[in-house]
DNA sequence: TATTGTTATACTCTATAACTATA
DNA sequence: TATAGTTATAGAGTATAACAATA
């Protein structure tokens, strides 16, 4: 199903930072959703779920501008979010215009119930890389990125 | 716009190699269309125009697994591509279920107009990466895809 | 005036299934 | 029976612009 030995001449996509980054988006996400029952969700809901988790009172247009998702689009999936009751948003006395996030206990306990799933795959799945390599690819992405490197908990580093 | 020092805290989101390619590829191609004039078409059509060039008769099954683009989805942007008059699909004798695409002159001659912008942009927009870093990347989101090493021809290399 | 979020629209992409024609 | 492509439909994501409320 994927690019089996097909042998097709990528020319200078295969030197294309871009092109390279969103076939191999496809292929981790494709291995992420593999076997496991995380068709529940979308992505995008996840990830928002897991930064409002790490954040608890953050506002709407900063977890989209965290992951580049577009402020119209934003509203739609929290809308949907908040209507399977996964969290709540408030408005901020200090700036009315703005919405603040943060998860029930359902979606503390609906994100701790499948996010475990994303991290366990990660590790698994990195293709041909070695371990090493897997590592080096995610600090270069997070320098592409301009995310600060270790941002993992000390534990996690430690374990 | 993007991810100013709003600091927010991405868990283990900046371990995950899915979610950090994913975010890399959304700035990857925003850098690649901020300024050019690439928007009359779109990345599916680019990469497909790419790699029938570079695969004169090559059949669109192939194309779709190369470029992890599904059958029913190659179909219409091949269609779409076919009504601007920019490529040419036979069946061929041997196999007569397959379409086998080539480029037209007019097909040629488009790409030979905006694919250099996209090479040129690879260079110029890698972030905060070092040439040799974003080399390194570049390399080890070969490995992980499977793609042999370098496929730029020797031409391009000597350049 | 600028910013935050909302609403609405249109398009691209993805996922799936049923279908045809060939092999 | 399996494979290559087509058609159709539904949902997810993206892009854009106009708008209200607030700063």
């Amino acid at each position: 199903m994927q690019n089996p030995a097909d042998n097709v001449d990528l020319g200078t996509m295969s030197e294309s930072l871009g092109f390279l980054l969103r076939l191999a988006q496809i292929d981790a996400f494709s291995r992420l959703y593999a076997d496991d029952g995380l068709s529940e969700t979308t992505v995008g809901e996840l990830s928002i779920l897991h930064v409002i988790s790490r954040n608890p009172g953050i506002r709407q247009g900063v977890v989209g501008r965290t992951l580049r998702i577009k402020r119209a689009h934003m509203t739609k999936i929290v809308h949907g979010i908040e209507a399977k009751g996964l969290l709540t948003s408030t408005t901020p006395p200090q700036d009315r215009r703005a919405v603040a996030l943060t998860l029930t206990d359902a979606g503390q306990s609906f994100l701790h119930t499948h996010w475990p799933a994303v991290d366990a795959r990660e590790i698994a799945t990195t293709g041909d890389l070695t371990p090493r390599e897997a590592d080096t690819l995610r600090r270069l992405l997070r320098k592409y990125l301009g995310i600060s490197d270790p941002q993992a908990t000390r534990e996690d580093l430690a374990s």
